[in-house]
DNA sequence: CTGAAAGCGCTTACAG
DNA sequence: CTGAAAGCGCTTACAG
């Protein structure tokens, strides 16, 4: 338990109760009760008295109090990095959608990347007693820390990237053929020096990524070189600033398959600042088909995932784990789909 | 209530209680009580071993029995119109960001701007019973519906949109002031002859930054013709379906202030389509300063409405207002700032 | 400093 | 078809 002291009341006035109700009407609360669950054991006209005065009271069903007593949940808790990026949001909009059709209502939490915070976030959303959890872990999760925080008690799914060490349902976009994709592409389009921009070696996304680039190449007779491996953090910032190192380590680099959208809207930043112009003299992919994709200048080759989709798909995952716990853990893969822009009409040198 | 039949149970496993932990120590329910709320009446023998009973049989606090039995809440209901937006999805971080620092956790709703959907989604919200609720209302909202279903139960701070005949509290960008701003960058670069694009006349944001708009423009000695309001739903496409109409009204407008930078990006859409380069041949100023206003081309001149910050700004106001519930409504008008990009770079004709 | 008892609002066997 | 009783997990006066 943490040591938040959080609100005050409920409400001003005094709640309407099922005993109101019961005494209005001259019956149990238990009738009341039936009446509220919709049973059909109660007389048709006793249930009609009952809910004009559950009406003219303006009574509001206590959902706290029911999960108590039935020993249920009507919540889902969804814990995210941060709600700013898009990817995130449509996510998590497709999460809240999907679990509101099915009578849940939606606990949000952000982690920031940071495990400290995920661990404590988690930790507050438990005591809310969740039907189950949607974790989108952040970087460098200690997924033992984690299995251990939420132990038994609660059924979760990982979304994006996988936890070493846990057995919970995993849902991943098919980050290897995505990147086996947009590297086919370049491929098609002449380039033979193509590097990979961006991500760390240590996040599993990256490392399909990288491994369906590596495929794609050899494929196509060219063994990548680790040289063409550049890494950098998932910022357009940091991106932008690591090009000058993509130049020093491929310097005949004619094209990129970037880590995701982020990175490879910074790297054509950077490569306009060194007058390279992204698109015609520099071809490039990102992963994620975020909203700036399509508008930026030149408009960006990329893979779409879908997020909303997503969402909606982790959702449905973990309602079915909820109804059985008992059954085998999944992994599932959200196909991706490659979307031509400009920024790979850069023609081979 | 609802007829929806959510989950089956809080936990597969039964839950360690109090008295789990009571037993194991040989003291009573309400001394662990005492230890888990921090209370300094517990020796501090008794309290270290309740405390490394509750860590060894990992107990999680109940927060909804607690509340239950204390009367109050936990959590906070946020209603917005769908998290795809980036301005509101910004906004929501903001929001969820300050309560959790405050010990509540973000219950989430969306209305995707359909006011029946609304009342649902609140309807649900409030048998979670949050200890208040943070509404941006949809279009066309009946706010005295919405007084009626949350009637005095629960307070709400209305953000970005006027609700008329209610008494909450209201956050709302300083709509009249950006517009004006940006009516006078326009009319300092020498335009003259300057539309107001998109935005409906029943939306009070629209209004106030019309009147923002006519306000600079008479202050330059200059009569807005009726004629240079064109309305348009805010979305892109719509916006650029709506440029023909523009040039119909107001066939010599060399600007346009918009009423959003989603329209905006719509009519430089439409603007290119007829031939007619934004920024160049045609200035144009959008309004929130969402992340494609920066990555657009041209680049939107806009206005920025910090959406984290006031997300932050709102939950604080819910909170003095869920400790304070007697205290007087308030209007609260978040500030904000021109950021001059190329779209208003085109010379007046 | 600790314990026994009552109660938050609801639901569910169990009688009738 | 309806009611009396017990109980979900917690907290809080009130005694001692």
């Amino acid at each position: 338990m943490t040591t938040h002291k959080p609100g005050t009341g409920r409400s001003n006035r005094k709640q309407v109760t099922v005993t109101d109700i019961a005494q209005a009407c001259g019956v149990s609360r238990a009738t009341v009760s039936l009446v509220l669950r919709g049973s059909p054991l109660v007389h048709a006209d006793t249930r009609a008295r009952v809910e004009a005065e559950l009406k003219r009271q303006r009574y509001v069903y206590n959902r706290a109090a029911a999960n108590l007593r039935r020993q249920t949940s009507s919540s889902v808790a969804l814990v995210i990095n941060d709600l700013s990026n898009p990817f995130f949001a449509e996510f998590a909009a497709g999460v809240d959608e999907a679990l509101g059709e099915e009578g849940y209502v939606t606990l949000l939490g952000s982690t920031a990347e940071s495990p400290q915070r995920q661990l404590a976030v988690l930790g507050s959303l438990v005591e809310h007693g969740p039907a189950g959890i949607i974790l989108s872990p952040a970087e460098h999760s200690d997924g033992a820390a984690l299995q251990r925080l939420l132990g038994a008690h609660t059924p979760a799914l990982v979304f994006n990237r996988a936890l070493p060490g846990v057995d919970w349902d995993f849902l991943a976009l098919d980050n290897e053929h995505g990147a086996r994709l947009a590297t086919e592409h370049l491929l098609s389009l002449g380039h033979r020096r193509i590097a990979f921009f961006g991500g760390h070696a240590d996040s599993s996304s990256c490392r399909q990524r990288r491994q369906g680039y590596s495929d794609a190449m050899r494929a196509a007779a060219i063994e990548p070189s680790p040289d063409w491996l550049v890494e950098c953090s998932p910022t357009r910032v940091e991106a932008a600033s690591r090009t000058a190192e993509l130049f020093e380590h491929a310097p005949d680099a004619t094209a990129a398959v970037c880590y995701n959208d982020t990175v490879a809207l910074g790297l054509m930043l950077g490569l306009s600042a060194r007058g390279i112009r992204p698109g015609l003299d520099f071809a490039l992919t990102g992963f994620d088909d975020i909203t700036e994709a399509a508008l930026s200048t030149p408009s960006l080759t990329t893979l779409a995932a879908q997020p909303r989709a997503c969402g909606r798909q982790a959702a449905e995952l973990l309602l079915q784990r909820v109804r059985d716990p008992g059954a085998l853990s999944r992994r599932v893969i959200a196909p991706v789909k490659l979307v031509v822009r400009g920024s790979s009409g850069a023609a081979a040198m």
